[in-house]
DNA sequence: ATCACCATGTAAGCTGTTACATGATTAA
DNA sequence: TTAATCATGTAACAGCTTACATGGTGAT
C-alpha cells in the first residue's frame, strides 16, 4: 500500500514541495541548483514522477505547452507532504564513500614528486572554481538578507545547503594545500 | 586490447599494488581502511579480479586454504601497475554529487523548530563519533613518526586520505554547530 | 555442538547513465 | 534557416546491493 519511495523521489517531493512543476522544470532544477547535491536526468525524472503519481504522493494536470506531447505541470498531494516531512525527519544516512579523488591519493606513492603536486594542484584549482561558483551564488542570496534571517524558511534552507557546499570547498582547499606543503618539502 | 577498467578495478589495483590478497581479503579491506572512501561488496570483487586478469592485470596462484573451492591469492602484474600509475596521475573526477543529508536540509523548512534541531544534533553525533574513529587511526599511526616523514611512502599516502577524513568530519561539525546556533534563536 | 572466520562464487533486483525518438516555439 | 529551449517519453547498459549457495577449520 505505502509504496516505498527512492531518495530520487524525495529529492523530487522536496522540489514540488517548493512550488509546482513540469518534469523538465525539476530536471533542470536537478542539475542547478539542487544538482550540487543531487542529480538525476530526465530518463529518472519521468518514470519517477509516474511512481509517485500512482502511489497519490503527486498528482498533475495538463496545461498548454511547447512539446509534441501534453505538458503536465505536477504538484504534491497531502499525502506526498506528510511523507516527505516525515522522511526529512528521520536520522539521514550517510553519502555512500566512494571518493574517486581518495582512490588516487591511496596510490600517490606511485607517482613521481611532479606529477604528484600536478595532481593535488588541479584538484585545489578545481575546489577553489567551485568555491567561487558558491560564493557568487550566496552574495546573490544576501540581497536580501530578510529571508535569510528565519530558519524556518525554505530560502534560509537553500541557504544551509549552500553554505554546507562552501565548508566543503574549503576543507578540501585547506587539506591540498597541507598536502601541497609536504610534496614540496 | 586494452580493456578499459573502473572505479572499482582500480581500486583492486589500488589494495594489490600494496600487498598480494585474495579476494576475501580485498573484501575486508574496503570495508575497512578503504571503506572509509571506496566500498564494495565481495559479490562485486570476485568478477571484477576475473576481469582484471583476463585483461593481464593481475595473476594468481592457488594456495592451500580453508574454503570449499581452491584459494586464489592475486599480485599485480607489471602492466596492471603501469596501468594504475597513469590512472593515479590523471586529474580526479569529482565524487558524484548525492547526499541524503543535504537532501533533507533544503527540506528542513517543513519541520517544527525541535524536531530540525533533532535532525542536526543527531547528525553533530554521528560525524564526532566518526572524528573519534579517525583520530584514534591517525594516532596509531603516529606511533611510527618515521613512516610518515616521508611523503613518497604508501604510509604517507594512507595518511593522507585519513587526513582528508578528519578535515571533512571536522567541516561538517563546524557546520552543525552553525545551524544548530540559528536554529536554537 | 555451535559460532565465528576463512573462502569463493552466482543470481536477482534496483539505481543511474547514455542513447534513441519526437516535435513545437522563439530568437539570432 | 539554424540553433536553443521547451517538453516527454523508452531502451540498453553499467554499477551496486542483497540474497542464494557451499563448506572447511578453530575456538568456546
Amino acid at each position: 500500500m505505502t509504496a516505498s519511495t527512492s531518495s530520487l523521489g524525495y529529492a523530487v517531493l522536496g522540489l514540488l514541495a517548493r512550488s509546482a512543476a513540469t518534469g523538465y522544470d525539476l530536471t533542470r532544477r536537478m542539475h542547478r541548483p539542487v544538482g550540487w547535491f543531487w542529480t538525476a536526468a530526465h530518463s529518472q525524472v519521468y518514470p519517477e514522477l509516474a511512481r509517485l503519481e500512482s502511489g497519490g504522493l503527486v498528482e498533475h494536470d495538463v496545461v498548454e505547452g511547447a512539446g509534441p506531447r501534453p505538458t503536465k505541470r505536477y504538484r504534491l498531494t497531502r499525502a506526498g507532504r506528510v511523507r516527505l516531512r516525515d522522511w526529512v525527519a528521520e536520522p539521514a544516512e550517510r553519502a555512500p564513500d566512494r571518493d574517486p579523488l581518495m582512490l588516487k591519493v591511496y596510490s600517490l606513492w606511485l607517482l613521481d614528486r611532479p606529477q604528484a603536486v600536478a595532481l593535488v594542484e588541479a584538484t585545489r584549482t578545481d575546489h577553489a572554481a567551485r568555491l567561487e561558483v558558491y560564493a557568487a551564488q550566496e552574495r546573490e542570496m544576501q540581497a536580501r538578507p530578510e529571508a535569510l534571517a528565519d530558519p524556518g524558511t525554505r530560502e534560509f534552507a537553500a541557504w544551509a545547503t549552500l553554505r554546507a557546499g562552501i565548508s566543503f570547498e574549503q576543507h578540501r582547499l585547506d587539506w591540498c594545500d597541507w598536502l601541497l606543503a609536504r610534496l614540496r618539502d
